[in-house]
DNA sequence: GAACGCAATAGTGTCGACACTTTCTTGACG
DNA sequence: CGTCAAGAAAGTGTCGACACTATTGCGTTC
């Protein structure tokens, strides 16, 4: 089992420039990040125990800040703690993944509604403005920033709600689905469908038509949740396959490959 | 669970006791509650800055499992965090409270319906036997039991939405407004109320009666939303009056009193 | 006597070390 | 051969110490 540390954040550009004795700028905060990154992008995989030390000697810090991210992670749901076992990278089921889409789902259409109620006119109208500068070069991009904006436009919605803790729940889902949409993204059937919803809801917006847009956006949602089904399983296969399909086997010892 | 944290809690059973070796047992988990009782009981005041020293003295273990709290605490609302100055108790403004509670609404509102398409006959008869078991005792009760089994039977509604992630919501939104509820609910018109409306949410539950079940929760909800108004204040007074006003005005300097 | 530094103090951020627990290895026993 | 136990190794949980930053208090200057 030659472990050999491949998390390989080695060269995270954050991190290990100055190896002098700059002991400051929140080594903690820079480990969250890092370590979500390894998250999303699969490099920590999926039900995975997580090596406090090994992490610690690849992104050059001590454990101390990599526990703090690994808390912060675990109460965001990214990570899991077992006691004196350690943290656990979640696994993600499909039920797991699909009950985080329900969620979203349930956020972004009372979101719209609030809106719908208590933004002015001019902060509709920020949200058509939003959408109209990025549709046309929308699909032309690459897979993070259409993902950006994206997420943007439906952020944005969460705070013409008003409510500051819609926009906090919605990040953090987002967060947590961010690296299957990815995959998902660059299915290419994907761009024209998003266009044409995500169109068809500023007008709703702009029309106040509460009930139409929560329906437009519930039935944006699900639209994608299919997908996800399968970009799932290309995740997993993304993930598991470059080693070799021994690793899967082992896996489906636990709990919810 | 029974941990009393006077913060002086030196004297607090769970800690302290064997002062030998006894270096087991998860101090991190047991400063958290600790330390989230504090907040709730505003022994640990609106606006504060908290003093990692003083705290790891009064709870007896060293600062590095109060960091684990408070960086958990942090995520979850309760604390806030500035780089280099430390953690502070989030003020709370009725704004914030307000917002909480809208987004309570929302996810019980969501968790009812799912519950109504989803749950078999038996569960949501589990439902109805929560709340009958307690009705008749309901309002003879200390505070806290009451709140308890509240929580319960809303939580309850949650888990048989079969959305676990609503489960995870509900209960971190519970823990942030515990503190103003408990104040809401001694006030003595609370009790009947609550009756009515939780026998009348079962009475739609086992119709299913997905539409009118969420609108009595919402109504429900924001019943108490305006009872809230006046809680606060109470709270508020209740918090600084003990010391004297003067304490009340510094904080006034800061954002949202 | 008010504004400005500047030293002293208090407090956070991170580290390395060590105690304790879990997991792996090895070897005796059936 | 497999099972189990004892010891070794690996890994987490917590600690005390120190580096660095913010704050406070004091003396100096205008």
């Amino acid at each position: 089992m030659t472990e050999r540390a491949e998390i390989g954040a080695d060269n995270d550009p954050s991190f290990a420039s100055e190896a002098e004795t700059r002991r400051t700028a929140d080594s903690s905060e820079r480990a969250y990040l890092s370590i979500r990154k390894l998250l999303v992008e699969f490099k920590l995989k999926p039900g995975e125990r997580i090596n406090e030390v090994q992490l610690s000697r690849s992104l050059g810090v001590s454990r101390t800040p990599i526990r703090e991210a690994l808390n912060r992670l675990a109460s965001e749901g990214f990570v899991s703690l077992t006691p004196n076992r350690g943290f656990f990278v979640r696994s993600l089921s499909t039920e797991g993944l699909l009950d985080l889409y329900e969620l979203r789902s349930i956020i972004e259409c009372a979101a719209f509604k609030l809106m719908c109620e208590r933004a002015d006119d001019s902060e509709i109208d920020r949200l058509r403005q939003y959408w109209e500068a990025i549709v046309d070069v929308y699909p032309n991009q690459p897979p993070d920033i259409i993902l950006a904006e994206d997420e943007g436009f439906h952020l944005l919605i969460a705070e013409l709600s008003g409510n500051p803790e819609l926009v906090g729940q919605l990040s953090s889902i987002n967060a947590r689905i961010r690296f299957i949409r990815r995959i998902q993204i660059e299915h290419p059937s994907h761009d024209k469908a998003q266009i044409t919803s995500h169109s068809a809801i500023v007008e709703a917006a702009v029309k106040r038509d509460a009930e139409n847009g929560a329906k437009l956006l519930r039935e944006h949602i699900e639209m994608t949740v299919s997908a996800t089904q399968q970009a799932l399983k290309d995740a997993l296969l993304k993930v598991f396959a470059p080693d070799n399909g021994a690793e899967l086997k082992r896996r489906r010892r636990g709990r919810e490959g």
